[in-house]
DNA sequence: CGCTGTATTGACCTCCTTCAAATGCGGTGG
DNA sequence: CCACCGCATTTGAAGGAGGTCAATACAGCG
């Protein structure tokens, strides 16, 4: 089902039925496993691949062994939509969890894009809207501490798993490992298990079985400062 | 004169003559002082700015007072070229130092995209690179130490100003204060200080009247494993 | 010469890392 | 059903990188 990806895009512009039916033709996703290879640094995209179901992240690995994880992709979002005019990957794509990832030809996005001007705008700002995602993820590992740097990471996936219709009002699955949380947000693992501890006892939130619960989440959005005006919904969210 | 935004257009396309004196038309900039507003975050931009000369940044500030520098604008660097899809701008854009700016009516833009495809595949490319860039940052943020982290920032805009003819083998213009380098990449004026002064005692660079001097540029792109791939640079640069 | 803004230095503190060990837990095979 | 394994989480102790605060030095400039 494209449901995440149709979902993401209603956001983006307003899409006809004739639209929503072109898209509802894309071909189907398949299964891949967690911890997975999607797109290799240094190769050259053919296809553009789209999480369905899953999360997923870009990431940069350095040459002493560390990985530094440069977005997550979770439902709805395209992993390499521009990529073919800078010619290689200048970084790597790799599921978290086990993901559904749908793969279109490079021609099916040409036909979308001039066949269909409205989703051809909703792709645009898709980009422009993960670019903005990257600029707030620099302001979050530059300028916030631990415990709120984390808040701020939760409260932005909230906003963007509730655009795809995912969770609810008091919470979201969250499948990933403490390590991997760690390096999206620029610590270590045993620091991020302390941290997530503190939130705990300070009420913001709790993290069990991999889901996510938010008892209150304007209480955490203020403790860190969260402002969803960079993910620049135009359509309200909740 | 629009020579650094020529330079840098053409290592993202070949340009043509036709392209060229095309470019030379475009409105000549005009003078702004150090640490004055170009683009104020909330507003809808209505024109597209170019850096022409001098240095200037894209940043946020917090509710706490604090800035982060999202990117630093060099000669050449467009700064909202796609802002009008997203609306209105998520952050704020100002001069470091003295500059002078060139405003294209988006008029234009359009016009150059219609009419000159070459320079509408190279605008294309300057904004996918302004992203790697920010990726590479998350990367320097996360993962390296005082000293490379301003290393690599070093090596990257050894780069990028040499792309566009400024600068020469032993060093360039650096016309920042300590208090701004350090919001670029995310540390205090303090310990940007000490920092920098750990790197002049290594003999990786020194840093006096507004002017960087490396002594050996491998040895520090060495220093802090600087890849220049994510610049995407088709054209050798030095 | 005093004013202003930036660079520099010192002392102290704390947040986060590092390393290592312990705990928990779901699966798998005996 | 229990023992064992692999993997992630949790905990402890110690050290270090960087932050904070405040004082000083320095340079350009009216």
């Amino acid at each position: 089902m494209f449901s995440s990806f149709i979902c993401k895009l209603e956001h983006g512009a307003n899409l006809t039925d004739a639209d929503r039916t072109r898209l509802a033709y894309l071909p189907r996703g398949h299964r891949i496993a967690a911890r997975q290879p999607i797109i290799t640094k240094g190769t050259r995209p053919e296809n553009v691949h789209i999480v369905l179901d899953g999360f997923a992240c870009r990431y940069k690995m350095l040459r002493n062994g560390k990985r530094q994880i440069i977005a997550l992709l979770v439902p709805g979002d395209c992993c390499d939509l521009n990529a073919a005019i800078l010619g290689t990957m200048d970084h790597s794509i790799a599921t978290l969890s086990s993901c559904t990832i749908a793969i279109l030809p490079r021609a099916t996005i040409l036909d979308l894009n001039e066949q269909h001007p409205r989703i051809a705008h909703a792709l645009r700002w898709t980009a422009l809207v993960d670019e903005a995602i990257a600029r707030e993820w620099l302001v979050n590992m530059g300028k916030r501490d631990a415990s709120r740097r984390f808040a701020h990471l939760f409260c932005e996936l909230r906003v963007r798993l509730r655009m795809v219709g995912i969770g609810n009002e008091d919470g979201y699955p969250f499948p990933l490992r403490q390590e991997d949380m760690a390096d999206a947000v620029g610590l270590t693992s045993v620091h991020t298990n302390r941290t997530v501890q503190s939130l705990r006892e300070k009420g913001l939130l709790r993290l069990q079985d991999h889901k996510l619960h938010i008892p209150d989440a304007m209480q955490l959005e203020e403790y860190c400062d969260f402002d969803p005006a960079y993910l620049h919904l135009h359509k309200r969210v909740d």
